[in-house]
DNA sequence: TTGTACGCGTTATCAG
DNA sequence: CTGATAACGCGTACAA
C-alpha cells in the first residue's frame, strides 16, 4: 500500500522541502487565518475592551486551530517587562533556603511570576555572575540572600530592577526581610545555660555571613551574662562536613565543650555526626541546639531543640514585597521587616537530673 | 558652598525634565559613544573576528563608559534562542528533587544556562500551565518529572523545545532517565524479609506515580517469592502527613505489619512519626527501609537503611542531555538511561536476634 | 573591515 | 471598533 500523505498547508505559499519543517504559528497566521488584522488579534488575545466579540471569538478560534502560542520574548521586548524574579541563594540544599524557595516560588506563581534559580555557594564571584545574567535577562526583579554585606547592587539599581535582600541585611539601604537571628542565638544559649550545661559551645558559619556573626553575638551576650562560663566557638562553612571538622576540635580540646549550640541545619547533622563518631549521647552526655527548624529535627533520638524561622513566609513575603515594589515604580524610602524566630524545646538540649 | 553638580551626559541631545530617568543604554548608546555603527559594536561584543582589534578596544571602553548591558530579550527575539531550561518537579521540599535540582543547575550553568524552578505538586493542572509558560517563555529546553504517564507534552514538541523525563517514564517516546524503582523496591523488601521480619507492608506513593506503582510491584515481587506473606499495603500522597495517617491505619489493623517499606523520604519520616506514637522502636519492634536517601538518614537512632537514588548525577545527567540535543537539532531517537539505585544497610532495617 | 537596512513577534499609537 | 505603522534592541545579509 502507498502510503497516503495527508496535505500540509504552507504559509506564503511556499514549496515543501525535504526536511522542512512548519514555521511556529505567530500573530500574523492567526491573523491570516482569521481574516483580521494583527493588531486585532493581539486586541482580542489580550482582553483589551474595544473589540467587537465576534471578532474576538474568531481569533480564539483561529488561534487554536493553527496551534498558536504567544511569544514572550517578543511581548517582553515591547513592553520592557518580564514576569520572571530571580532567586539567589547560597544553596538549594540547604532546608532553609528550600523552604524560602517554596514560599518565593508559591508567592510568585500566585501572580504569574516565575522563578529563576541561582545557587551561589557563597561565592562572590558566582554571585556577581548570577546578577549579571539576571540583569541581561531583563528580570522584574530580584530575591537575594547575599554572600555578604557588600554584595553589588548598583547596576540592578540602574538597571531599575528592584531587589528585596533576604536572611542577611546590606550595608546598602534597600528592601529587606531578617529573622533576628541574634535574639534567637541568645535564647537558644541561655536555655541552655538555663537546663545546667556548663560549658556550650558555638558552631558558626564563616564570619563573611552576616547571620553567622549574628548567631555568634547572641551566643557571646548568653555566655556573658552568666560569669564564669568560657566562650567556645568554631567557625565553619555552613556545611555538614565543614561543621563534622569543626566540632571534632572542639571536642579534642583539653576542656571539651558539654553542649552545642549550632548555627543552621546542614551543621547540625554534621556536628551530630561528631558526637557520635565519640558515643557521646545527646541530651544525657551533651546539651544541642541549632538554628533552623528541619523536617527530620522532630524524630531524632533525642527530638533536637532548635530556633525555628519562618522559612516559607519569609520567602513569600519577599516575593510579595518585591512585586509590590514592581507595581509602584515610584520611589519609595527601603522596607525592612524583621521576623522573630522560635525557640522550640524538644529533647536535646534538656538536662536530665544529676544522677 | 554651593554645591557642583556633575554634568550629565544625555542622548539625543533632550532637555533634562523633574524628574527624567536615564534611559537604560543599548548598543546604539555605546555606538554613538565609540563613534562606530551599531553593527560593529555587535560585533566586537560577540567575538566576530572580522573587526579590527582597535575598534573592539574603543568598543569595550566605551560600552563600559556608559554602563552597557546587553538585553537579552532582544538578543533571544533576534536569534530564536534562549539560554534558560525549565525544570518541573514535583516538590522542591523533597529531598530527592532538591538533589535532583542541584545537579541539573550545575550542569547547566556550566554551560551558560539558568533554570527556570516549578513546583506542579503532582497536580494535573499545574503541571499543565507550567508547561505553557515554559512553552510560551521559549525555553531552550525542558527537564520534566511528569506527574503520570499521560502528561501531554505534544505542543513542545511542535515548538520543537527538547524534552528530558527524569524518574518517571512516559507512555510517549521521548528522552528519559529513570532509576530502577522495581528492583530497588525488590531488593529492599527481600532484605527485610531475610533479616525474619515477618509482615513487611509497604507504604507507597499515588497510584497515579510511574515510581509509586513500580515500588509496589518491586515489594509484592518480594513477598510473593516468599510463600506465606501477606502484602500489606497502604497508598499515600508521597508526602509527610499523608504517610503518618496510612502507617498509622496500618498499625490499627488486627494483624499490625513488623516491618515498614516506604516509598521515599518524606513518606519516611511521617512513617517514623507514627511508630514513635506507638512508642514503637526502629530497628527492635519493626524494620525499615525507605526509599532515597537523605542527610539525615545515618543520624536517626537507629540509622535508617535506604535505596538511595543517584539523584545528584540524575539530575546533571538530565541536563547534560538536554543540552546535547540542543547541539544536534537533527531528530534522533530517544534515549532512555537507566540508573541503579542501592541498598544501603544501616541499622533500620537489622532484625535482633530473638530474646 | 565597516555600515546600512531589515526582520525577529509584539504591542501601542494614530488615523479612519 | 479596526487597520496600518512604528518601535522595542539586537544580529546579520548585503553592499560598500
Amino acid at each position: 500500500m502507498r502510503s497516503n500523505p495527508a496535505p500540509v498547508v504552507r504559509a506564503r505559499g511556499e514549496m515543501a522541502t525535504v526536511g522542512e519543517v512548519t514555521p511556529t504559528p505567530t500573530i500574523k497566521t492567526v491573523a491570516e487565518a482569521a481574516g483580521v488584522s494583527p493588531a486585532s488579534v493581539s486586541r482580542a488575545l489580550n482582553g483589551n475592551p474595544s473589540i467587537a466579540p465576534e471578532i474576538v471569538e474568531r481569533v480564539m478560534r483561529a488561534a487554536d486551530a493553527v496551534g498558536y502560542r504567544p511569544n514572550g520574548i517578543a511581548r517582553s521586548l515591547r513592553t520592557r517587562t518580564t514576569k520572571v524574579i530571580a532567586l539567589l541563594i547560597p544553596d538549594i540544599g540547604n532546608p532553609f533556603f528550600t523552604a524560602v524557595a517554596r514560599g518565593v516560588t508559591d508567592a510568585a506563581e500566585a501572580e504569574g511570576y516565575t522563578v529563576l534559580l541561582c545557587n551561589t555557594d557563597e561565592d562572590p564571584e558566582k554571585e556577581r555572575r548570577h546578577l549579571a545574567v539576571a540583569e541581561q535577562a531583563r528580570v522584574a526583579g530580584v530575591v537575594l540572600s547575599p554572600q555578604g554585606r557588600d554584595t553589588d547592587i548598583s547596576r540592578l539599581r540602574q538597571s531599575r530592577i528592584p531587589v528585596v535582600v533576604i536572611d542577611r541585611p546590606l550595608r546598602e539601604k534597600t528592601d529587606a526581610i531578617v529573622v533576628r537571628s541574634f535574639a534567637g542565638a541568645r535564647a537558644a544559649t541561655s536555655h541552655l545555660i538555663d537546663q545546667g550545661w556548663s560549658r556550650p559551645a558555638c558552631v558558626t558559619g564563616p564570619a563573611s555571613a552576616d547571620t553567622a556573626r549574628a548567631r555568634l553575638r547572641g551566643y557571646r551576650a548568653a555566655i556573658r551574662e552568666h560569669s564564669g562560663l568560657p566562650e567556645i566557638v568554631a567557625h565553619a562553612d555552613f556545611r555538614q562536613e565543614g561543621a563534622t571538622l569543626a566540632a571534632r576540635e572542639l571536642l579534642d580540646q583539653p576542656d571539651p565543650p558539654d553542649a552545642f549550640f549550632v548555627a543552621n541545619a546542614p551543621m547540625a547533622l554534621g556536628t551530630l555526626a561528631a558526637l557520635a563518631e565519640r558515643n557521646l549521647r545527646v541530651g544525657s552526655d551533651v546539651g544541642f541546639v541549632s538554628f533552623d527548624d528541619a523536617p527530620w529535627a522532630p524524630y531524632m533520638t533525642p527530638p533536637i531543640s532548635v530556633v525555628a524561622q519562618p522559612a516559607h513566609p519569609l520567602g513569600e513575603r519577599a516575593a510579595r514585597l518585591l512585586m509590590e515594589s514592581l507595581r509602584t515604580p515610584t520611589e519609595r524610602r527601603p522596607r525592612r521587616i524583621t521576623l522573630s524566630p522560635t525557640l522550640i524545646v524538644r529533647a536535646s538540649s534538656l538536662r536530665p537530673p544529676r544522677g
